[in-house]
DNA sequence: ATGTTTTTTGTGTACGTACACAAAAGTAAC
DNA sequence: GTTACTTTTGTGTACGTACACAAAAAACAT
């Protein structure tokens, strides 16, 4: 194994010293024209990497990563995505770093403009934002830009935007995938329904939009004969939520399948299972507890995942990459892959091993 | 956040020299049992934990990791695990770890034996094996069990070892999502044959009858009523291939779906495409190039994978952290999720994502 | 030319651990 | 009590980087 090449060993090939070097990778400014392509050319031409251990050793300062993610209820979606950045904070806990959560409610635009606030104020070293309220995450980051702070998306990215990392799905393609499933789970002639629940607001609206896109098209090129309807059902109501379901499905009794486009596909999959209603099947999104329980007793036929816990821990670790070591010549968009969970391959489902 | 407990504080807490307590950390022995006790106290209750980073840093030690594994050609099953294997050594270039292959034919008993004796007589620090042959297997375990030199297990384990680490699938798990898959890709009255692949000889059979027992113990609970047959075809000769493979579909009409318990699907696939044969869906193992190609072509339905680039990669970062950190505490044996991929969400399949 | 300010460069120390080596304490034999 | 030897303990240095600070060089004003 070849032996590291040094910053002293850069200093010396570029005959300047190391604290010149340091200056230049750091950016630190203060250096001549004369020393900085000096110093560049041995660079590339060695191919320097920092060594990542003795790089965090040295480091005195800590960290500061806020963090701005709708609230994280135990065992829903974005529970998964901040155990994956605890995971990752627990595995580079040998670099100071000190998180802040600033949740907000996802249904509710005045708490988000609150929690985001909060931490324009607070001038964290770094961001990671879950993007549900579009405007408002535009304003966020031209802040965070103006000061020269960091920040990732999770969960899905806004145009026009500069992360520094971003993680997302594309939607389109799981709508395809909730699509095929359906397909797959259902009678040949059977027609299919989205559900959509309706106190969503604003919230997760392009999510669920390009979802409802792929999800059509699959079934105009596949099978055009098949209808493709849509109806509501309230998620605050219960009630209510009930009578709408089974109202949909009394009139609409060639409804075989289906979907829901977000992680509550265990709300209308409960009031089937307890009206005895059989012979319909549900794939929705997220495997959220709820969500794993009806997978068990057979009520969901399948559910789509795009590893939010992963998404979660690569932020972390994206944005110390590029805190530590400005390497942010890496792919900063990243799609992450569609998983597909249904009671066989359940039980071993992991978006990656723990510790 | 809170300062590090520091190897010097142990020792003042304990009454001792920071020498006494790396000694106890690291098992150097030459301690007295008072020195030990009054560490392992202080160490207790502080829950202190090494530095990896500094740790790593004084590290003079290089470490040699050998992996006796079956021959990787480029796009196949044991390439993704190499992959693996190689994007960790990437990830942890900063510790001075050098590879060395050992690749034996996974149909040749006598090449994994000359491969596991040259394993053995490099006195390597560590060792990940692919464990095709049993009691070759055994062999070299136990060679390595008297030196002292750990190893991992990757793509299955063997019973009655002690692997410091170990990855496998539950293969029964599998076979049942493949016979699921097959099942809901298939018209409601057809039969389903599960073809296997003749020259295989000893190899990976642990895996393929685990496999099979899956899945048709998915058809007795699920539909006893149709037929799970079975058949062989000829790796070596792609003509006697053919004639296997459509003679058994003409006695056999009924036999709308296939299933293939290793990564050979894509030969039976070809066949098919070739003959212009259609409505027979087939699925099987591993996202191989093959494979892949045929799930884009829409010859195979849907492929199995137990994520081998996770394991290889897992198995040098736990083979690390036992021989830096001492930390096999760990949980030794993983079980790898089951993942599913047809043609909607293959184009996004990563097992997890690099630099 | 001289002093003053600014820019550029070089040097030294800290980070926390691993390990070699020296020192001290303990043991045994005479 | 001395010597020889073993066991136990303590100390010091290296690892490669980040950063503070000192030193040198350059630019500018008088």
């Amino acid at each position: 194994m070849a032996r590291q090449v040094k910053i002293k060993d850069i200093a010396q090939m570029a005959g300047v010293s190391a604290g010149t070097v340091d200056r230049i990778l750091h950016n630190r400014g203060n250096v001549s024209e004369a020393s900085r392509t000096a110093v560049e050319r041995v660079l590339a031409e060695t191919g320097y990497r920092y060594n990542i251990h003795t790089s965090a050793v040295s480091l005195r300062k800590e960290y500061r990563i806020a963090i701005a993610i709708p609230t994280a209820v135990k065992g829903e979606y974005w529970d998964s995505v901040q155990s994956g950045i605890e995971h990752a904070l627990d595995e580079y806990s040998d670099i100071r770093i000190s998180r802040e959560y600033a949740y907000y409610n996802q249904f509710d635009i005045y708490s988000c403009r609150a929690s985001f606030e909060s931490i324009a104020e607070g001038s964290p070293n770094a961001v990671i934002i879950g993007p549900t309220f579009v405007s408002e995450t535009r304003s966020l980051c031209g802040e965070l830009d103006r000061k020269g702070i960091p920040y990732a998306f999770v969960d899905s990215a806004i145009e026009g935007l500069n992360p520094a990392l971003s993680f997302s799905c594309d939607q389109k393609a799981c709508g395809r995938t909730v699509a095929r499933l359906l397909h797959l789970t259902c009678p040949e002639n059977s027609d299919f329904a989205i559900l959509s629940s309706m106190r969503t607001g604003n919230g997760r609206s392009n999510n669920s939009l390009a979802r409802k896109e792929g999800f059509t098209e699959y079934f105009m090129e596949t099978c055009p004969g098949n209808a493709v309807m849509e109806a509501k059902f309230s998620v605050p109501d219960p009630e209510e939520s009930e009578r709408n379901v089974l109202n949909f499905i009394r009139e609409n009794p060639s409804v075989k399948g289906i979907a829901v486009m977000n992680s509550r596909g265990y709300i209308i999959a409960d009031i089937l299972k307890r009206t005895g209603m059989e012979g319909i099947s549900i794939v929705c999104f997220d495997l959220t507890s709820n969500n794993v329980r009806c997978i068990r007793n057979g009520s969901i036929s399948a559910v789509v995942c795009q590893r939010p816990e992963l998404q979660g821990f690569h932020a972390v670790r994206g944005l110390l990459r590029y805190l530590l070591y400005n390497q942010e010549d890496e792919r900063k968009t990243h799609s992450m892959p569609v998983d597909i969970v249904m009671a066989e391959n359940l039980p071993y489902y992991k978006e990656f091993l723990p510790e």
